[in-house]
Parts: structure tokens; C-alpha cells; sequence
DNA sequence: ATACAATACCCCCCAAATGGGGTTTTTATC
DNA sequence: GATAAAAACCCCATTTGGGGGGTATTGTAT
């Protein structure tokens, strides 16, 4: 029997897991918080082998909980299960360590195959995620790290030179990076960058 | 016996939920729809007294459907069911004619009282949400028609001459609108104003 | 009656962003 | 050891935005 332990902050949704996967025989749910610090105490002696994990979390992010997991338990399977389609988020979400990726309004079946699947040691996507995935690399937009700290920072109002000053580089240079991220995200201006930026969760 | 009927796109939500207001005794689940679309082919015969409704769905928005129901089937009552925990969604969909509102980690009581309350005729919110509701006035961000309008377009990119064109008014009254964004909005430049546009909802 | 909010308009000035063209160095990756 | 991508830098010209000051006209709620 899979031992499975959830993390999600939506209770109505918490409770029809619970009756799902008693349900189906295939697993018994061993705990289940709604935070990730109520989650944290209990995972020492629950000792699940499945940790389904949802990426808003009251407290942290669960893209950082997932690593958390990962370095504190390697032997922990963690399946995602979430609202969140977008690219940059499942690509956050398996660099940190997690085995597979649901979103919750895939179909019953799925989660449990993916409990299955993951439980065995494979990866697992849900079928529209899958998709996403496999969509040709162009459609997805990937920036580097020093790209990603500037949009950031273009974000919370900082002006070429307040950013130039913060991060120790000449103007100059995040005049290129701004222009760069224009081009990058097709974007006209800084409100169209900010706005893709936040729609496609890249910041 | 209350008659209920859901929408949300969440199937796993959408069992706990029918699992969860059966075994209470105090309502039976007539009809569960996964979008607006669905939904509005069932509600003619099923005729529910309640409607569960959440505000994302896949085809149009909850708060637009909320409005469509209530000018078709007015006898039916709203209760809003989601994620959705800002201001401005919860006014626009109670200006909508929704009679309730619920956030989706709301206490599984919270679920059943809502349903009798709002059943009964009454305005029903959920305790966070009545809190956020109860905070003076000044802690909200209110836009006039104009403003929204003015927002919505800077956060598709027009420069203030394109909008004057646009919307048939001097680009120097666009100034004017933008600055007074900048106050009430409390942003720096249109980087801030835009981000704080999406966080608040307020487009 | 009058005070208030919303709407629409105007001026000046300077700072900031955008668009165009580039170069060099460091760091992975094959 | 070659190659490519990322990171850092530079100049010119123009447009756009932001800060400061305003005014006038509506409608509507008290």
C-alpha cells in the first residue's frame, strides 16, 4: 500500500482526496496539512512515500517546499497538484526535484495513476501538461538568471539606474537588458513587459 | 430539501463537494457542470435553488456568468465558491447579484451554512471574506468606469496618444488619468501601476 | 443649496525609456 | 579547442512618462 501525504490549503478539496484515494485501494493517506510548516512537522515520522503538493501555499511557495522535501527526504516522491499551467511553474517545479505534475481539474483516474506512477519510481504528467511540455521549445519563453533578476526589479518600479546601482552594473547595461527583454517577451513597453511577466508567472 | 447545483472545472473538488453536501442531509446535488456552458444547458430543468459557483472557469468569467443566470433564472441564488480572496472581485460579484461568498479554504461548516443562509434569503459571506468586506473603506482601491478603462488599455501597451485616440479625448486628459492612477494606486511609475493592477484584479 | 466626485482639459520642464547601431569578456558545452 | 550563449558595456537620437502646477463642466447625493 502507497503511503500518501497531502499539502493543500483548500480543505473541501483536501477532504475529497482523502475519500478518493481510500476509495481506490490503491493508497491510504498517512497525513494531511494545510501549510507548509504544518506539513514540515510531520513528515519526520509519517514517513510518506508519495507527497502531494499544491504550489499555493498560505505560508512559503511550494516550488520552495518542494526543494526543501527533496533535500531534507530525496526519498520522498513529490507529485504537484495545482491550478498552475503555465511553463515556467512546471519547469520550476521538476528542477526542484518533483516527479510528476497535476492539475486539478484533470481527471480522478490520473491522479491516482499518477500516484502509481510516481510511487515506481517514474515521472508523471497529466495529460494536458504533457502537452504543454512537448509543445516545440520556441513557444515557451526560458530567460537566464541575470534576465529574470532585472524583470524583477523593472517590476517593483526600479529605474535603469536605481537598478544599475543595486546590482553593481553600469546603466548601460540594463538599458541592453531591458531592450532584450522587450524583444524576448514581444512586449511594446514595460507595461506589456510586467503584464506577460506576470501572466506567464516568470517572476 | 435544498437543491444545489455546481460549477467548477476542478473535478476533484466537485466530488468532495457533491460527497460532502449529501452526507450533511441538508441539500441534494441536482446537477455539477465543469463550465458556464454546461451549466447553462442544465439550469432550465433542473431548476436549483442554489448555484455553487466558481469564479475562474474555462469558457467565460464566473462574474460574468453570475449576472447572465440572475437576469435569466432570478429565483436562483448565487453562492460564489473560490480561490479569489481580493476586494474587487468579491464587490463585482456581489454588484452582480451573487448572495454569498466563499473562499475554497473555508471551513467545510462554512460550505453547509452558506447554503442554508443564502437558500433563506440571506446575504452570506464567509468569515475571511466578511472581514476583508468590514475594513474601512480606505483600505480599498476603488476606480471610477474611465479609470478602469484608461488602466485597462496602459496595461496593453498604448502610449497616451494612442489611447487619446483611441477613446476620443486630449492626450493631455490622459496625462491627468494616469497621474491620478499613480496616486491612488500608490505606484512609482506604469511598471508598479500595472503589477498592482493584475494583483488587485483590478482589470 | 451646495459640496463632492467624476470627467475632461491645459501648461511647463526634465527624467526616463525606447530604437538603432555596435563591442568585449566570460562561461558553459560539445 | 572550437563554438555558442550569457553577461557586461557603449553612443546617438527621439519619444514617452512623471512631477508640478492648474481650470471648467457635469451630475448627484446630502
Amino acid at each position: 500500500m502507497i503511503k500518501v501525504a497531502i499539502v493543500d490549503d483548500h480543505k473541501i478539496l483536501t477532504e475529497g482526496l482523502q475519500g478518493l484515494i481510500a476509495a481506490s485501494g490503491l493508497a491510504t493517506v498517512v497525513n494531511v496539512a494545510h501549510s507548509a510548516s504544518e506539513c514540515r512537522q510531520s513528515l519526520g515520522f509519517c514517513k510518506p512515500d508519495v507527497l502531494l503538493l499544491d504550489v499555493s501555499l498560505p505560508d512559503i511557495s511550494g516550488l520552495d517546499f518542494c526543494k526543501e522535501v527533496k533535500t531534507e527526504f530525496p526519498e520522498i516522491k513529490i507529485l504537484a497538484l495545482t491550478t498552475h499551467n503555465e511553463y515556467s511553474i512546471v519547469r520550476q517545479m521538476l528542477d526542484n526535484g518533483a516527479s510528476g505534475y497535476l492539475i486539478k481539474n484533470a481527471m480522478t483516474e490520473e491522479i491516482l495513476a499518477g500516484i502509481k506512477a510516481v510511487a515506481a519510481g517514474e515521472i508523471f504528467l497529466c495529460h494536458e501538461i504533457d502537452i504543454l511540455m512537448k509543445r516545440p521549445k520556441e513557444t515557451h519563453t526560458w530567460l537566464s538568471h541575470r534576465e529574470k533578476e532585472l524583470l524583477k526589479l523593472v517590476a517593483e518600479g526600479l529605474t535603469n539606474s536605481e537598478i544599475a546601482e543595486r546590482i553593481f552594473l553600469s546603466p548601460e547595461t540594463i538599458k541592453s537588458y531591458r531592450k532584450n527583454l522587450l524583444l524576448k517577451l514581444d512586449a511594446k513597453n514595460t507595461a506589456v513587459l510586467v503584464r506577460i511577466a506576470l501572466e506567464k508567472k516568470l517572476i
